[in-house]
RNA sequence: GGUCCUGUGGCCGAGUGGCUAGGCAAAGCUCUGCAAAAGCUUCUACAGCAGUUCGAAUCUGCUCGGGACCUCCA
């Protein structure tokens, strides 16, 4: 079975081919780094990060490209003022790469607590204004922009005359020009859909560079098409990005690649949907935002408690990447739980393996129909991942698996009820998907050894207690270490283990 | 106004024209000194109305509700 991806584009799910054979090109979106990322923005780079991850686990050579815009972001709609990088640096009075550089390392921070994997590149729009400042050129060239005043539009209604600008979205022309502001006396664009490729900076504009129409600098949309370009090629497998982005920033990446290369960028458009609190979006212009963390540490008054990023990242791939997720208090608790019983289910697989299998011994199934209903699940992960990406279903399948797991630990399902070869497929899928597709890693943390070595005295001075029917003892410490986040259980052959 | 998405059991959320998604919560039982964990069992829903069909939560239409985008935002 072959891997399906709903392209936004057309609208439907088709298989996915990639240009070259084993390769594919990846252009997603990043994060414009003058604040920090709140969670809706963590959501769709986790959502890409499962997309890499399962590209590559399915063999492909991925060159993953998420670009850091720290340039030529206006503040508000119109094609003037200041950039918000240096609106802010002015405010708080530092060079805008400060600014820069300050939610880039937050940024990065917080990926790797997620354990979002680094792209193969992650350039910046300020590293590519050659690369910008020539695109803009070619386009000029063609014939779709024009300069006012030193400024460099786009001219959207007549690239609309040769191919339909509102191609992504499915819009017509006219319907957007219904919907757009009127333009403002102060206006010199042409077309009120017309945007800029790039802006003249006034002198006092703190981030500004030299080009053939005077100082100035890059429109937004501009550096996704050089920078994509650039590393990906004219015509590459996939763009991706938050839904917010399609109608206007995609829309004009397409428009901008077409009237420079005369080619499509992206073969597949992928779009991940928005998180939402209490059903509206989560936006920094809402305030609405949660910060990764407040999450992490609970410091915000709508939490109960704090949540491990892996949670957060477990949270969200409950859900399809197309749904809206909303955020919320239960959610989180539902998920935390979930996780910690999946998670333990896996390392009990982990860490056992029936004597009957070892040193190669090929065993056959003692429950024929036991052992073809696991198989049954396994197979299920790939095919549902083959299906436009569905991790929700694939941790539902897991979870069935879980009680099949836990019985046999338990001894309620005999050892030789699966063949060995089910038995070690079991093993290696789940660490396959759990690790290395879904990324997700270990909850407990500061394991440091000592506190194992501690343990283990607190849970020998339990036993004797408990031996001698002291309970009160045993009771004290179970309840004192509980209360201190530390779980106690007593198993059935008289060991206890624990866990943070 | 335009372009779309969406409405699933107490909560979160997959999904397909006919077969129990799953997680959390809740209840009962088993195990256990007690707990916890685990196992078993119960809770069987798809906004409303009409239609298509042998059969629809899944397709169509209408009604009502929620949301996104069309303006900076993943």
């Amino acid at each position: 079975m072959s891997l399906k991806i709903y392209n936004t584009l057309t609208r439907t799910k088709s298989e996915f081919k990639p240009i070259t054979p084993n390769h594919v090109g990846m252009y997603v979106c990043g994060p414009t780094v003058y604040s920090d990322v709140h969670l809706g923005n963590c959501r769709t780079f986790i959502s890409f990060d499962i997309i890499y991850r399962y590209l590559k686990y399915l063999g492909y050579k991925v060159r993953y490209v998420r670009n850091i815009t720290d340039a030529g972001h206006l503040e508000g709609d119109r094609d003037e003022g200041d950039d918000k990088f240096s609106k802010i640096a002015r405010l708080q009075q530092v060079e805008p790469m400060e600014i820069v550089q300050k939610y880039t390392v937050g940024f990065r921070n917080v990926m790797q607590l997620l354990n979002n994997l680094p792209p193969s590149i992650e350039p910046t729009a300020t590293g590519h204004i050659a690369e910008q400042i020539e695109m803009t050129k070619q386009i000029m060239a063609n014939g779709y922009a024009y300069e006012v005043n030193n400024t460099i539009y786009f001219d959207v209604e007549k690239y609309n005359k040769e191919q339909p600008y509102g191609i992504l979205t499915n819009r017509k022309l006219e319907d957007l020009l219904e919907g757009t502001r009127e333009l403002g006396g102060q206006d010199e664009k042409r077309g009120r859909l017309d945007f800029a490729l790039w802006i003249r900076a006034k002198p006092e504009h703190l981030m500004q560079w030299p080009s053939p129409w005077g100082m100035g600098f890059p429109g937004w949309h501009i550096e996704c098409s050089a920078m994509s370009e650039k590393y990906l090629g004219k015509n590459f497998d996939i763009h991706g990005g938050g839904m917010d982005l399609a109608a206007t920033h995609h829309t004009n990446e397409i428009a901008q690649s077409r009237a420079c290369y005369h080619t499509s960028p992206a073969n597949y458009w992928v779009h991940t949907n928005m998180l939402t609190v209490n059903g509206t979006r989560m936006s920094k212009s809402l305030g609405n935002g949660f910060l990764p963390e407040e999450l992490f540490t609970g410091n915000h008054p709508l939490l109960e408690k704090a949540y491990s990023p892996m949670v957060v990242r477990f949270f969200m791939l409950q859900t399809h990447y197309r749904s809206t997720l909303d955020f919320s208090n239960e959610a989180l608790q539902a998920s935390e739980k979930g996780l910690k019983r999946l998670w333990e289910a896996y390392e009990l697989l982990e860490n056992f393996t029936p004597d009957s299998y070892r040193d190669g011994n090929e065993q056959l199934a003692g429950d024929t129909e036991l052992d073809a209903k696991v198989l049954a699940l396994i197979a299920t992960f790939d095919e549902s991942m083959n299906d436009d990406f569905n991790t929700a279903k694939v941790l539902a399948n897991m979870f069935e698996l879980v009680p099949i797991i836990n019985s046999i630990k338990e001894g309620l399902i005999k050892t030789t009820a699966l063949s060995s070869a089910t038995f070690i497929l079991l093993q290696q899928k789940f660490k396959a998907y759990l690790e290395d597709v879904f990324g997700l890693t270990r909850i407990s943390t500061g394991d440091d050894g000592t506190l194992d070595g501690v343990m283990q005295l607190l849970i020998e001075i339990r036993k004797e207690s408990k031996a001698k029917k002291d309970y009160a003892t045993s009771d004290k410490i179970r309840k004192q270490l509980n209360a201190l986040g530390i779980e106690l259980k007593d198993e059935k052959d008289g060991g206890m283990s624990w866990n943070k």
